[in-house]
DNA sequence: CATACATGTCACCGACTGGTGACATGCATA
DNA sequence: TATGCATGTCACCAGTCGGTGACATGTATG
């Protein structure tokens, strides 16, 4: 009968399941966090928001559930691979090289940029995942470069500590920001000469967080 | 008769258009940037949204007319404001006050920090207005700087400017954010005490950027 | 006084949202 | 084979949104 042909929608929760969940971040992704909603979400998952409703009882358990397969954020081996320089003198062109490895993640990661976007306006299931996120690999990168480094673990925390909050907290802004508006204190930080100055900046600057 | 307590609204178009201008102000800071539409700034205004369409032409308008009669961001003068250090071996220390002075005024400006919030998720009239703003006046306090420690512009701009970009998306992010998750790094945002200890590593960075 | 206009008020429209009940269909089990 | 349940589909609800037309009323002008 023309039943087989028509009827092949799939009747198995588990790909419905997938579906749903991998519709959610090509929306965040695609649309931005603007656009999601059980609609979209069903909509582009090709199948009905009932089943939103349904399988994980609403929207911020889907997203909690997504927030549960993605890994958003660098491991501190991600941003210490070679090469990089082991001498505790080298140590400021390494944390120039680390920011430069932080930016060039988030500019290859839209949806992370999407979610820190939405950390500026929400609090939900994916912002407080990241946060949580990004705050147990800054601390594993902090005590991986102390370690690599040689230096004492209180000192670097205490030195090295605000400075990587500083740094990162500028990658995390100008990349988020720079999606939609690209020019910042008449930097195109979609090019890659711009970062390429902030990095030497940030290697200059270093420098005296080594020093006495 | 009873007309005269009854009817008493204000029939006067430049009333109304203040109170709608302020009402928008009003729903942002309260609310947020989520919040703002023509009937919620309407209800605050105490009127009618046609009046938004009839007067201003419609909400971008009406957001527009907004940005015209306000002042989201710091003036030279207000960062560089005595006391501050003259001498150009001071001038670490200066960029660290300079530092301060910027985050002081975004936690004091909730409306400013509202709209940095917006830029990350959309462009209109009020974020072009605050970009534009930011961007002379970083330009300016950049000249300034320059001028009151006797550095050459264009090795100002070339040293200085790529620095003050990354400290100043600093404190953009790092305050923008904390009104929602105060928690960065380990530190409490919403603090003074972290604020101090930043402006302290500020500091110490940027006299890296004096030396030789 | 009568006319014309500006101001303010109200009701409505279509579109979209999140959310729910009802129903058809297929599969596994008794 | 027949019953029960899980899956999928559809229709509908109430609420909000941006936007517009129609109307009442006050004021200034002829």
């Amino acid at each position: 009968m023309a039943d087989e042909s028509e009827t092949n929608r799939v009747r198995e929760r588990a790909g419905t399941e997938a579906r749903l969940i991998t519709a959610l971040g090509e929306i965040i992704a695609k649309k931005g966090f603007g656009a999601v909603g059980v609609n979209a979400v069903a909509r582009q998952a090709g199948t009905d928001k009932v089943m939103i409703y349904r399988y994980f009882g609403g929207l911020p358990e889907l997203v909690r559930a997504y927030s549960e397969t993605a890994d958003f954020w660098w491991r501190p081996e991600d941003l210490l691979a070679d090469p990089l320089p082991d001498t505790p003198e080298e140590l400021p062109d390494a944390i120039a090289l680390i920011f430069e490895r932080h930016a060039a993640f988030l500019r290859a990661h839209p949806v992370t940029l999407e979610v820190l976007a939405w950390e500026m306006s929400e609090r939900n299931a994916l912002t407080e995942c990241l946060e949580e996120l990004r705050e147990r690999r800054s601390a594993e990168l902090l005590a991986a470069v102390a370690g690599r480094f040689g230096l004492p673990q209180d000192n670097a925390r205490e030195r090295l500590g605000p400075a990587f909050a500083l740094l990162g907290g500028s990658v995390n802004y100008l990349t988020t920001r720079a999606r939609l508006t690209p020019i910042y204190d008449g930097m195109d930080l979609t090019s890659d000469a711009a970062w390429a100055v902030l990095s030497e900046t940030v290697a200059r600057m270093a420098k005296a967080l080594v020093e006495h």
